[in-house]
DNA sequence: CGTCATCTTGACCCAGTTCAATATAGGTGG
DNA sequence: CCACCTATATTGAACTGGGTCAAGATGACG
């Protein structure tokens, strides 16, 4: 069964040898069950391991002296969760379930030795990085430069994106398991406005809502009014890992 | 004159073999001399370089469809800058020289040769991204998290820890070459409340200025309202680098 | 069928923005 | 060395997006 493994993630820009694909398979510990709410990892413990998310969703959150809670991302399936952390004595964050997940811990060794065993890996890695990196630049500019509004409709066209991407369709609803409290975290927003912004969307027939499932009726009008840049992977990285001896 | 190359970056947590020093003062071109508010790279333009700062202080931005402006990051010297965008199609961010600095640039392909061949290279260059990356968690938890108050106190301790950092000392007092409407698009903050947050912090004793230098007064509660977390990096990168084989 | 978490909505408040007017200081050409 | 010009800093007054507080409503679950 762990041959199902979500591996998108690795080969988004470059194309792993199969003999790698097959160590990634094994590097993760048995898949674990967890409950939501439940934490995997909290901030402030020795780094052991990284966590390759399999099913359901989970938040990277970071907390702040005061409590305030800041959700760093919403990772979905596929995601590695709690890399960051990696270059740090104590964990900067914590994951906490959103939903019910299904999840391989992966020792912080069994990851090196691959890293350092393969330099095709190692190289879809950066990039991997270099790519949440980017994404967290975009969403400190939204944070700090655009109305509440706008955060709100990036998130949704950004979730409608990757869930997209996970199924290999365009997507124009999908379920969203996440409290408007835990929305506002992750935008910088109260619970109160995130509620008040929703309505906003609904009443101007940009979405519907019922329960927690979200439809998106005009991507377009919500894309001009998500102030988001579109980030077009590189095309070309023979730059990196060359054009001979790189896998077809 | 390369060897005068700043390269504590690459160490912090990773001795480098000697070999590897070698290499990466030989990966970038002869150094530039560039004027203040020149532009190293734009967004939008295919990424074909990285470049090393030696002297000066660069911001890498990224500009909203509104042209509001967030920078990312205010580099000093010895940071390797436009690393993010190497995973994109266009860059995602903009290099504009704060003050004169001088730089090296790097073809993506002399870095990514470097990479694919040392991996001790690449395992210092994951841990530095990755520490890159939590800068930003932090600093997208202050901008949507923290009053003002502690994102200005916050920017001041970084820049002086990362000052003192580059000179081997603590440092209280320096040049911070840097309007007050930057300031604020590192913020997310206006010029205005930028100037008032300052007049808070003079009239409060907390800092002092003339022109442009700033010193710091009482850090302890600089500190302490700046809500910022101390990030200790990993003591112990063996399940990295392993422990056979890692130079002294 | 009670309990707890979450959602909703209203009323009010405030941190930070906007607008605008005035200093200051380099930097430049003469 | 001076006069001028532009970028930056400073400060006041008025405004507003989003927060805070508080009171229900709704729904999932044991």
């Amino acid at each position: 069964m762990l041959h199902t493994l979500p591996l998108h993630r690795f080969h988004e820009s470059i194309v792993l040898p199969p003999a790698d694909i097959e160590r990634i398979q094994t590097m993760g510990e048995a898949p674990t069950q967890i409950a939501r709410h439940a934490v995997l990892r909290r901030e402030g413990e020795t780094p052991r391991h990284i966590y390759l998310l399999l099913d359901g969703w989970v938040a990277s959150s970071v907390l702040l002296p005061g409590g305030e809670r800041q959700i760093t991302k919403f990772h979905l399936p596929g995601d590695l969760l709690g890399t960051p952390s990696m270059c740090l004595a104590r964990a900067a964050d914590t994951l906490t379930a959103l939903t019910p997940a299904s999840v391989s811990r992966v020792p912080l060794a069994a990851f090196g030795d691959l890293f350092m065993r393969s330099s095709h890996f190692a190289a879809a890695m950066l990039l991997s990085v270099q790519r949440e990196r980017v994404a967290l630049m975009d969403r400190l500019a939204a944070v700090g430069r655009t109305p509440a509004l706008a955060r709100v409709a990036a998130l949704l066209l950004d979730l409608a994106e990757r869930l997209g991407a996970l199924g290999g369709v365009e997507l124009s609803s999908f379920e969203l398991p996440v409290t408007q409290e835990q929305i506002g975290d992750h935008l910088g927003l109260t619970a109160v406005h995130v509620n008040r912004i929703f309505r906003q969307l609904v009443d101007g027939g940009l979405i519907a809502r019922h329960r927690q499932r979200v439809e998106l009726l005009d991507c377009a009008r919500l894309k001009a009014m998500s102030a988001r840049q579109e980030r077009a992977p590189a095309a070309d990285v023979s730059w990196l890992i060359g054009t001979v001896g790189a896998p077809a």
